[in-house]
RNA sequence: GGCCCGUUGGAGAAGUGGUUUAACUCACCAGCCUUUCACGCUGGCAUGCACGGGUUCGAAUCCCGUACGGGUCACCA
């Protein structure tokens, strides 16, 4: 982009012809846990900070009393902590342009809010709640296609009782912004509505607030979801207003899933909760991976990063401006890629919870577990997965049907694996190595090799013709279940 | 409904007017490797960029319209 175009419309990134670092924030509002579309948010400004040595602020959104839950905050930063985002300010980091709690900068807001009020911009209006409904109802029945307020307050006389403030927009004028990712948009006033920026109960609205406290905290860059783009204007107003520059605003494209919806929290297609990720067994490092390719792409062949490699690559004329989909398979993907780079000691530690919870392995020992951590290591897209892969080879029912079954009818199984069964039954230790010396041993006795001497062993004792490694499969078996199996297998072939 | 944004293969996605005969990744298929299965490696996979006009010597890339999808119009953030 034209960096002449780029200050035509803001000046926050220059004063006096040098470059200033940028300042970025993340300013979630505590009212649930850490939402992936959040987490996206955080992690993009997080790399533009990083990227080009600014700042990252996080501040405490939580001017809405009757959606902030106990545990929000601390969970939203915990999450972030746990991805590896972490922060230069913010409510347990003080730095010079604190407090980073918006309920704790009420004055500000109040301050600021007499400053328009005095200045004619701003207006009080005693309106009720129900009178603004059936406003909004009359309009709609009338079929107006704007439904802005009345404005009957505004030259009405000043009276007692609750008021709210109300910011008077201008008429024919035009809001024009360069936005990082959509390029130039243009919003008329005459499509912004007077908007409240103080509650009746003292409190700002979001826009007001915001507006403020970006300003003010010296905010240079705005990274945000795309659900915000209609409330730049209004933003934009209030700065004006008060005098202050504008931050650049970047708009990124919402997520959304396969359906090409929203990511709504009620949507059960996916999870949508970075703890649940956390709980599942995820990496940190592979959701971070993720995520900052949700709207993002590397200028590369490759997909896998690291934390510091991301912020290395990050580039934001990358942000696409097209909705980023949400694609599971693609996120286990990612995951079983940073799996892989993991220590067998490593992804034992990760499992180990969830094969406990299982109630996997109790009776077993250590070297059983990592054995079979080992077995499944490469195939894994999550801690919790490991269950579901025992499942499905150690404890499920023991069926041969279809394709195997068929493979088990040639001529010479049935005395292959007569001769199997009573080495592993002679055996004096059964070990991986072990087992594997008398498969070898049975197919050179039967004449047997290859797939033919393999693929009837596998089928033999797992009931499948795809799976983790054979002689590591068959002891973590174990004599007695491979005896058994084998026994049923036997009994399958005799009647055709 | 007004306003704003978007639309490239089975899926994600590069591409910002001319080495694009449209990268790369996932999935899928084939081959190689492995005495089996995976892993890994190699190759295949859009005669076409929602549709219709236009601008241009030249358009997936710029402009206009249509269709479809999404977002937003709160004393929520």
């Amino acid at each position: 982009m034209c960096p002449a175009y780029y200050n035509g419309y803001a000046n926050a990134t220059t004063t006096g012809g040098t470059i200033m670092k940028p300042r970025v924030r993340y300013a979630p509002s505590p009212t649930g846990h850490l939402h992936i579309g959040n987490a996206r948010t955080a992690l993009f400004n997080y790399l533009f900070a990083k990227k080009k040595g600014g700042s990252f602020i996080i501040r405490i959104e939580d001017t809405d009393m009757a959606r902030n839950i106990e545990e929000g905050t601390q969970s939203q930063l915990a999450q972030l902590a746990w991805l590896g985002i972490d922060w230069d300010e913010s409510i347990d980091k003080e730095g010079a342009r604190g407090p980073y709690r918006q309920l704790e900068r009420l004055d500000i807001y109040k301050e600021y809010g007499e400053k328009l009020l005095d200045a004619g911009r701003a207006y009080k209006c005693y309106c009720t709640e129900e009178e603004l409904a059936e406003e909004r109802r009359q309009q709609k029945a009338r079929g107006e296609t704007r439904l802005h307020y009345s404005r009957k307050c505004l030259h009405g006389p000043e009276r007692d009782g609750p008021y709210a403030i109300r910011f008077l927009v201008f008429q024919d004028a035009e809001y024009t912004f360069f936005d990082m990712i959509k390029g130039e948009v243009t919003f008329k006033s005459e499509d912004v509505g007077d908007f409240v920026i103080m509650k009746q109960n003292g409190i700002p609205t979001y826009n007001f607030a915001c507006a403020v406290d970006d300003a003010l905290m010296e905010i240079t860059h705005v990274l945000r979801g795309e659900d915000h783009i209609t409330n730049t204007p209004r933003q934009l107003m209030i700065l004006d207003e008060l005098g202050f520059d504008r931050p650049v605003y970047g708009h990124m494209p919402l997520i959304v899933n396969m359906e090409g919806k929203k990511l709504s929290k009620r949507d059960e297609s996916i999870i949508q909760f970075i703890e649940q990720y956390r709980a599942l067994g995820f990496l940190p490092e592979a959701m971070f991976n993720f995520i900052a390719l949700l709207g993002w792409s590397p200028a590369a062949d490759e997909e896998i990063f690291s934390r510091d490699e991301l912020v290395e690559r990050f580039d934001e004329d990358r942000l696409a401006s097209a909705p980023a989909t949400f694609d599971t398979g693609k996120l286990h993907y990612v995951n079983n890629r940073h799996m892989k780079r993991l220590s067998r000691e490593e992804v034992l530690a990760l499992c180990r919870p969830f094969l406990e919870e299982a109630g996997i392995g109790k009776e077993k020992d250590e070297a059983w577990l990592e054995s079979l951590v080992a077995v499944f290591h490469d195939r894994l897209s999550y801690g919790k997965e490991i269950v579901r892969h025992y499942e499905e080879f150690f404890s499920a029912p023991f069926v041969i049907e279809g394709e195997a079954l068929d493979f088990l009818r040639q001529d010479g199984v049935k005395e292959l694996l007569v001769s199997l069964r009573e080495k592993i039954h002679q055996a004096d230790t059964l070990d991986a190595k072990t087992l594997k010396t008398l498969i070898k041993e049975t197919g050179k006795e039967t004449n047997m090799k290859g797939k033919m001497l393999f693929m009837p062993v596998r089928i033999a004792v797992s009931g499948s013709m795809k799976g983790p490694d054979l002689p590591e499969m068959m002891n973590l078996l174990g004599r007695e279940t491979l005896l058994e199996r084998l026994e049923t297998t036997l009994g399958k072939i005799r009647m055709p």
